[in-house]
DNA sequence: CCGATTAGTTCCGCAGAATGGAACATCATT
DNA sequence: AATGATGTTCCATTCTGCGGAACTAATCGG
């Protein structure tokens, strides 16, 4: 199981957890290596260009591990055909609209685009949120054979009320789309898309701050939404 | 130095360069190892969520690096400043602008928002081009005492016409923008962004397509490139 | 200004982890 | 069914990565 490996990317998660360059001992302290070990492999990071260090000696992440990854983000099929309707439902929208994929029991932030007055409280890209709790997540459960399951994995962790989320589930199913409930303050709207009749594994959301959000304004919302979904799934189809 | 770390991320960047799951086999001719030393990695690898193996037995990168790496680059001030004002720059333009940043003797590409009618061209968010090929990079070397040496590097490798870009490099410092010539068919104009007197390391640039570029919708291009540049400077200084 | 403390780096003997060759299993193809 | 290619497991060997400790360089406090 390459235990260096593995201690590796420990550190590098350590690195880019902090915000700012860490010195060497927290590291050790953090990961629970000893020092020179810590040092050894902070050495090899830095040489493969993971890592560097600073002229105070500090160690921090370098843009590495994101051009690696940003690479498999911008040449997935989803995304590349996602982009441009998500600029298009922006554009109409004029509110904030992301693009998350279904990734084990959580969703994951692939892109965003933010409406001009920001909204407080944000989901960054490339950040993860348990999928039941996100209007994405469950639009993508909802037609997923495997929801159940998911539902109840993270129950168990975060009280949960399982057979109400099942029920809304069904709802959504018969609407189409799924409203977000969890964070007060914003109503984000979300909705599945699939392709080729597989289990969707990506999903549109349109997020607004909820007091600015009247009836109309909604259903216009969540009418440009399904707009948007709709030719998207036949782009997706066709390919 | 860490052989099995070293590998790993050997391995992992075959897998995020296939543009499609590898197989065994490929990976191992590829990196020049053992098949048995590359199934042991990715291993590792899957078990630490880098990696992930198909119903058909290939391997695939995961999102992980690039969670790892979106941290790291949502997280930097440069980032963080920049997004609303490159959203605001394109609101203006309606044009494809992009936010860099100088690594090494490269420019890398934090962002990007592009144009309703995308060119024929397009660097990804993540990739990279060097510096002194980009108006992006032009634009911050014209500001940095270290520009000499990063074109002679890159003239090195790529054909370069040293002192006409050194001279270039002053015109640019005199206008306070760089343009692109290297790319026909699309225009760029760059502007550097720097902090608290210290050399810049990061751009904002607009790319056009060079035919539908007049000379009035050139100045018009810069006018609002200049005016978000020293806007961002503004924000950026007083942190 | 000088000890005291803490952090960073280097060294080195030892354990055991990683290595790679080979055998085995699995799958596709003819 | 036989062939070939691929994925997986096994195992003896060895060299790598390990961590304690020593050394050096900062930082701090009196």
């Amino acid at each position: 199981m390459d235990r260096a490996v593995s201690r590796s990317f420990d550190i590098l998660e350590c690195l880019a957890r902090a915000r700012q360059p860490s010195r060497l001992s927290d590291i050790a302290a953090e990961t629970g290596l000893q020092k020179s070990t810590v040092h050894r492999i902070l050495g090899t990071l830095c040489a493969l260009g993971h890592a560097r260090q600073d002229e105070t000696g500090r160690y921090g992440p370098t843009l590495r591990a994101w051009e690696l990854g940003a690479g498999v983000v911008t040449s997935m099929p989803i995304y590349r055909v996602a982009a441009g309707f998500l600029q298009a439902l922006h554009r109409t929208t004029a509110e904030t609209v992301s693009l998350t994929i279904l990734s084990g029991d959580d969703v994951v932030y692939l892109e965003k685009i933010v409406a001009a007055r920001p909204v407080r409280f944000y989901t960054r890209v490339g950040s993860r949120a348990p999928a039941p709790l996100t209007a994405s997540g469950k639009a993508m459960l909802a037609f997923r054979p495997d929801a159940r399951s998911v539902v109840e994995r993270v129950a168990a962790v975060s009280n949960l009320d399982v057979p109400a989320l099942m029920t809304e589930l069904s709802q959504v199913r018969q609407r189409g789309y799924a409203l977000s409930g969890y964070s007060p303050g914003v109503t984000s709207i979300g909705a599945a898309v699939a392709a080729g009749g597989a289990p969707p594994d990506a999903a549109l959301s349109i997020s607004a701050p909820t007091e600015r959000l009247t009836a109309r304004k909604r259903d216009a919302l969540i009418e440009a939404l399904l707009e948007t979904r709709a030719r998207m799934t036949e782009a997706l189809d066709q390919r």
